[in-house]
DNA sequence: CGAGGGGTTGATCTCCTTCAACGGAGGTGG
DNA sequence: CCACCTCCGTTGAAGGAGATCAACCCCTCG
């Protein structure tokens, strides 16, 4: 339940996060410095912390520089479903640009270093470049779309798909990002929050685990996955990427202007 | 089956998207001039068409101007998960603006008519007015959302709470769109497919439904919903419309200039 | 009048939950 | 250096929400 607020080097962070969105997006040499000449606060947060809650009205977007983060949605009894995972370079809240008063909250799955960038830095680079705006709402689209495929795999598939979907996704977006291969990746996060994002109990999790391990598909431990068949565990969890918006080459809606 | 092209007024589609726009954005007098500038060719779709399938590429976005429309994702088994329900007035999948290649599936729940309104006009406004980019953004964003709280629904919700969200839901989305009341609206789908928006199968959503008659909440006949005890109602299914983003006043990320 | 789509019902099955307990690893304090 | 505590993973037994399978009904429409 740290909260540590540090004013230090983040450089690192926003070019993270612009090799994110030039996955996505074509964008100018004067754009991409645009983008590299955000700045924002540096903050720690131990795990469990909620760096969002429900009705917060945000001043800025929470760029994950290093662990993982959740969005979550609680319901009354307490029980949590997380609806996305963020890892570094991942802008989680971007969103919150044009959509500034959460309805959701951002946790910190494991210990996190977040960098704050301010709206009003991000809303001036909209402002004066079209093509980020674009690129902006493209990566929101792409957040989006994960959630829509989410809903599909909660909504249709058995406590095996269902983690072999995660386990799929996350390894194809670690290794986008450069920060592993897709079938050996650090994913920190307990049994417990698996459950919370599949939608199932720690119980049954657990189990389910154990039995995509003696199939010899998947190993996860202490926050690490190795996948040791990956087209089988694709197969179980019907795994399509295309939904994440990772191939192919960069978008832009008009020409690159000299 | 069929699919019929005509070309036909449909000024008063656009001026609907328009009305949905100006919910949650501010737009200058001008900027408001270039959206009803926007043109399209019209197209009627009957029930269960599929106006869009995953691979294809788009060249227009599917401005909803009749009927009921959803985006669905199909497994390998053939069963099927709504992830949202487009009522007239939304650009259904205006996200394909930045991601022309459908990963997911758009269909015509009951008979639609469609506008198809070409990229390069909301391009072409996107680039000169940042305060569209920005509008349609945000709406991506509140689309986003309504896929975030779905994620909710399925992986914690019991049937009967999954059910009446979704009735809650669609209620104020009509009432906002000026369709109807919240608690008297067309929802002009079958048990089959709203057992498909809510994960489950036509017999467990027959049975649920009678149910929540049975407890005087709910009417559901005919394409058509009444809420006899909407307070009930959003309790039992944990509502709380702060996710559709359709309260407070119109954003604007900077001072409307003269 | 027959066909088909949508709604309804009953019986049975099963996947996942619930509840309860235990074990091991790591951290901390006496 | 050991005792203790806490977090996380694991296991077993029992229960329940929803799926599955198979009818049947009603209404509409050709």
């Amino acid at each position: 339940m740290t909260e540590s607020i540090l004013q230090q080097p983040n450089d690192y962070a926003i070019s993270l996060f612009l090799k994110r969105l030039l996955i996505r997006s074509a964008l100018t040499g004067e754009e991409q410095r645009a983008i590299l000449s955000l700045t924002g606060e540096t903050q720690r947060f131990g795990t469990h912390f909620d760096i969002v809650l429900p009705g917060h009205t945000v001043e800025g977007a929470c760029l994950v520089a290093k662990g993982l983060v959740a969005r979550y949605d609680q319901m009354l009894d307490g029980q949590r479903q997380i609806t996305s995972f963020y890892i570094p370079g991942d802008m989680c809240d971007l969103h919150s640009v044009v959509a500034p008063k959460a309805s959701w909250s951002i946790t910190a799955v494991s210990p996190v270093t977040i960098v704050r960038v301010p709206h009003r830095q991000l809303i001036d680079r909209c402002i004066h470049y079209p093509g980020i705006a674009i690129g902006f709402w493209r990566d929101g689209t792409a957040d989006a779309s994960v959630f829509a495929k989410w809903v599909g795999n909660l909504g249709r598939k058995n406590a095996k798909a269902r983690i072999a979907h995660v386990m799929c996704e996350m390894g194809m977006r670690n290794e986008a990002a450069g920060l592993g291969e897709r079938t050996s990746y650090e994913l920190p996060t307990t049994q417990e929050q698996l459950g919370e994002a599949t939608g199932m109990t720690t119980v049954h999790v657990n189990r389910s685990l154990q039995e995509i391990r003696r199939e010899g598909l998947l190993n996860f431990r202490s926050g690490r996955v190795e996948i040791h068949d990956w087209d089988a565990l694709t197969h179980i969890a019907e795994f399509d990427p295309s939904y994440l918006m990772l191939d192919g080459p960069p978008h832009r809606v008009a020409p690159i202007a000299a």
